[in-house]
DNA sequence: GTAGGGCTTCCCATCATGGGAAGGTCAAGG
DNA sequence: CCTTGACCTTCCCATGATGGGAAGCCCTAC
């Protein structure tokens, strides 16, 4: 099998692959006389796991650790749930914060009105209830390059 | 005022101000004689401006709009409206997707025994139910050169 | 004069992913 | 036999927002 068929069969693109291959998540695949990557099912089997824990928001560094537990027959279900755990806390802390900034700026849209007035609540949260400034905006916005 | 305390008074990191003029987010700050940044009220206050709508999780593609209309004396409230409106809608999707994972993680925490033996729920999920691979977890762990 | 702190620019790293160029390889079809 | 197109290879660059740090200039206090 060559990448382009273990991307379609495990969901993860060939991009990607390379990539994990590079940074050591997974091992350098057989290669075939061309110089092609060559994969088998046990591979294609490693890349779901990577794309159903990357689905779950782990990032590369659990999911290298969880792909560790996994072909660890000795590990202990505490050590995955460990990390599942902390992964899950930190989450809601995300959402935490999400709904706060939700929270607060559904109350400045409502208390907005939305119509041809310049007055707006929402500006006047974020200016603090300071006056513009004068100069207008800045129009360039060429970015880093 | 040098950058350090622009820096002290808005909240903004003097590394960030620099970003900002840099990408045209803010305008280039006059310059002294030693060819130090001057900033004066006017400029803490759209540094204020940003830090709080950074704090509501706008990006500064977004922040850059709301600052283009704080300054336009002639907006309309309803373009204000729409930008935070959107940016509600992006928020509450990021919080359903993530409260998905919580929720099944959740479960296959809840179902892991978490103790010492190796049976584990959580990694059954995330392996689709095949089995592991027998070769050892990569260790190298070089991240990309 | 020197020590320290602040400022300047410039480069690099993060995290996970994609885009794209330049070139090798292979199969099908003219 | 040659071309075309679809693969594959490596290499470099970009994203978004931020921080780290080096090398060098400026100013003030001792």
């Amino acid at each position: 099998m060559n990448i382009g068929q273990a991307a379609e069969a495990s969901g993860v693109s060939a991009k990607m692959i390379r990539y994990y291959e590079q940074i050591g998540l997974i091992r350098p695949s057989a290669r075939s006389d061309n110089n092609y990557r060559v994969y088998g099912e046990d591979e294609v089997h490693v890349l779901r796991f990577i794309k159903r824990a990357r689905s779950l928001g782990f990032s590369l560094e659990e999911t290298e650790r969880l792909l560790a537990l996994w072909q660890d027959r000795s590990r202990e279900s505490a050590s995955v749930k460990a990390v599942a755990v902390q992964h899950i806390a930190d989450l809601k802390r995300r959402i935490a914060e999400m709904e706060g900034m939700v929270k607060t700026l559904s109350h400045l849209a409502h208390c907005c009105g939305g119509d041809g007035r310049p007055d707006c609540p929402i500006l006047e949260d974020l200016a603090g209830h300071a006056p513009p400034p004068t100069p207008a905006a800045p129009r360039p916005r060429r970015r880093a390059q």
